[in-house]
DNA sequence: TTTGGAATAGACAGACTTGTCTGTATTGTC
DNA sequence: GACAATACAGACAAGTCTGTCTATTCCAAA
């Protein structure tokens, strides 16, 4: 009987995450106190504080795994596409979705900046590094299509232009941020040398 | 002696949202207790509530005052310049100023957003309305010059860029971010039929 | 069946939170 | 000088926070 309920025998530690990934995605990091952590995730304190040796830890950890999921399910989404064209206008429909779908209240490492400004807090390294991941990720999109100079500075104009949407459907409900960036990201593309055909957006007027 | 000392004269209101302001921005809003606020401005208790029913009524009105700040000092900014051109880019010059400013720390609008999801908290129409402001600056700065849904759109897309520079500036210490944007706003200007010949980033390259 | 590790519940310390309250002091005006 | 308005200090309630501690229970392997 070493694995019959995987839900039961799921790692404490990782129940731990998934529960404080949801929480403070609903509700902030600083408005979550460990005790609903514990009483929604059926653990007790201990456990906790022995897995993760203060809050700001567990804050870091369910950052780094969210960096892990974020980028795998974006890079799984992009690589069932074929062409590169096709790939660009991926991200964005993949940000779409997200934008879209229910538990959506932004960028979970854009809040993390907001809710601690200090500079050495033992999250800014994470949320730095997550931003880093994204842009190399458009970057390597570009891969080979462009000198060097031109592939960086792109992808960074890319990746504001990813942040703004985000920001733009957190803060201002605009569902429609991600297509709006995606206009935008075309005629960057085209600018660059790299024209678009695909569109898409199938319901794009 | 009705008005010889300012300083003291001054409103306690006034005190009290500008205390607020610079804490909040130093170290979040939900990190700043009302003590800390009261013991900054030398103000009492009473007189804090007498002014403002709840901390989040406060938090609001500080958003509200810094609004019209923010879009006062972005106004004026921009009305330095005489053409049409310098002033888009004069836009982003201001920007690239704030990212640079010590007390710079993202967004204050953005920010409040990270840190209170809840749909329906007082400060979200306040959120909201800010970034409609602004982006109605941007449209206004276009006025006349395109139909307006193209003008509108560009707009928008524009204040995805400054946001993302924004959010860039805030996340990694990315102190280009705004230069970055600019370029890339030049390209959308141009493909819009808008085209900059200045530079308002002057020791660019 | 015994043993050891892991998780449990729950109390606890000490500090902090928002908001209310009382009573006193200062202030400008009549 | 008397009056009203304003702000003051500081106690207080009732609850929250993080992190530590003890004592108990479960479970699986030897």
């Amino acid at each position: 009987m070493e694995k019959t309920l995987d839900f039961v025998m799921r790692d404490k530690r990782q129940v731990i995450l998934d529960t404080a990934l949801a929480l403070f995605r609903s509700h902030g990091y600083r408005a979550i106190g460990v005790d609903r952590i514990l009483f929604e995730s059926g653990v007790a304190k201990m456990t906790l504080y022995k897995y993760f040796p203060s809050k700001d830890a567990l804050i870091k950890s369910v950052l780094e795994a969210l960096d892990k999921s974020f980028r795998d399910g974006l890079e799984a989404f992009v690589e069932t596409f074929a062409t590169p064209e096709e790939r660009f206008g991926a991200v964005f429909v993949w940000h779409d979705r997200w934008f879209k779908s229910d538990s959506f209240n932004g960028c979970m490492f854009i809040n993390a900046a907001a809710e601690f400004p200090e500079h050495g807090h033992l999250v800014r390294s994470t949320v730095a590094r997550h931003k880093r991941h994204v842009q190399a990720f458009m970057a390597s999109l570009l891969a080979s299509r462009l000198e060097d100079g031109e592939r960086d500075r792109l992808a960074a104009q890319l990746s504001l232009l990813l942040d703004g949407a985000i920001v733009s459907a957190q803060a201002t409900g605009e569902t429609d941020a991600a297509r709006l960036a995606w206009r935008a990201a075309a005629i960057l593309l085209k600018a660059a040398g790299i024209g678009i055909e695909v569109n898409p957006f199938p319901a794009e007027a």
